[in-house]
DNA sequence: TGTACATCAGTGAACGCGCGTTCACTGATGTAC
DNA sequence: TGTACATCAGTGAACGCGCGTTCACTGATGTAC
């Protein structure tokens, strides 16, 4: 009954959803092109409205853009925790298993992270574009199932570490700026900068390298 | 006798060297607001110049953008053996010396790179940013005293390590991918991202301990 | 169950802006004789 | 040493573009009686 939100026409006056169709069409064009694509009058345009409809949902352009950079932080978070789910198992018996288990799940956590930026780099780069000044509380919406942001996934695979004993305690405070960085570092530089000519094998390679090196440097 | 290329006022019909003028402006805006805010239209103003005039030294505003990326990676470079040299001393005699000098130089680069993406973000970003599709092969101008672009004083950084025995021969291929990327992302986690409110005291703590971590990781 | 009405989502037209780039020009400079 | 001239760096004016945003409007919807 209610319009399809990807629907760019429409038969009736009103639009039925168009905050969502402006998100999605906002998504959409940060998929492509990363945030700078996100331009307020081409989303009207895919959502089959005129320019200043938009002004009923969004106070601003950069209204849009904060809500379309949630929207793409919480895709990212849905992807750590599908990849955390595939490597957990439930309840692992024995300390030394719940230590792999527990370093498996870093690992499937930084693993996401860059198979994310490869396949979504328009969005990858729209989640982290520092937003206009404005807005840095925690905004709803960024997060995946589990209620946790990517960032919040990733210490809490530090703090299983801990608990599994796979990570001295003395070394958890600060850690995921650590683990963040390395795997932060190698997406920037794959799709976007000098490592963009880098094959698919190479970069799942080096991949691997750095999240070892996380794991023994930490 | 020449004009002063940063003068933006000029009595002489003729400019003196307007290119690089156009540079400077470039590097200046590049400076306050990233490669986005190097506008040609922005640069030739500051230069005391009707905007067509840069097509007398540039094909078109990515040209210039270009060059105002080399300088700007010409500039990290020059930090970067700038802090080498501080750091390394003529000609260790022992080998446990020469490893530990060895050790210090990666450490310099590090601090180096990320210091000066702290002090420079601006440049920083332009410098990574994603060149338009053309132009991608080495261009000159990009490289420090030593000749030696940034990604190339890291490469000698690791070789010098394996030849004191720092680092295991088996180790060395593509080491500057994983130090690279873990610097490079704290760099723009701090910049650009959500590590931008950390105070310059946290930032060059965590630097520590990345840098520590690729030490030991490696 | 029917009707009057307030609400407010989307319309239509327009604004000012700054951008990159093209065109035909002009006049200072340095060179050839 | 003086003069004619070709070169080409910078001028002046204009283009089309797409953007974000504001204004007064209109008409479908759902609600109160």
């Amino acid at each position: 009954m209610t319009a399809a939100a990807s629907e760019p026409l429409r038969s009736t006056y009103r639009h039925g959803d168009l905050r969502r169709a402006l998100i999605d069409a906002g998504i959409a064009l940060a998929r492509g092109g990363g945030p700078d694509a996100v331009v307020l009058r081409e989303a009207t345009r895919r959502a089959g409205v005129v320019p200043n409809a938009a002004y009923r949902h969004f106070a601003s352009r950069e209204a849009l853009l904060q809500a379309v950079r949630a929207a793409a932080l919480s895709a990212l978070a849905v992807a750590m925790e599908s990849e955390l789910g595939r490597v957990r198992p439930a309840h692992p018996r024995t300390a030394g298993r719940r230590a792999e288990s527990a370093r498996a799940g870093l690992r499937a956590v930084g693993t996401a992270y860059l198979r994310f930026a490869q396949a979504e780099p328009g969005l990858f780069r729209t989640a982290f574009a520092a937003p206009g000044a404005a807005a840095d509380q925690a905004d709803p919406g960024k997060a995946g199932r589990s209620g946790l942001d990517p960032f919040q996934l990733l210490g809490a695979a530090l703090d299983r570490m801990v608990e599994a004993g796979a990570l001295p305690p003395a070394r958890r405070p600060g850690a995921e700026y650590l683990a963040w960085s390395a795997v932060h570092g190698l997406a920037m530089l794959v799709i976007d900068g000098p490592l963009r000519r880098l094959s698919r094998r190479q970069v799942r390679a080096i991949g691997e390298r750095v999240i070892a090196m996380v794991e023994k440097g930490l």
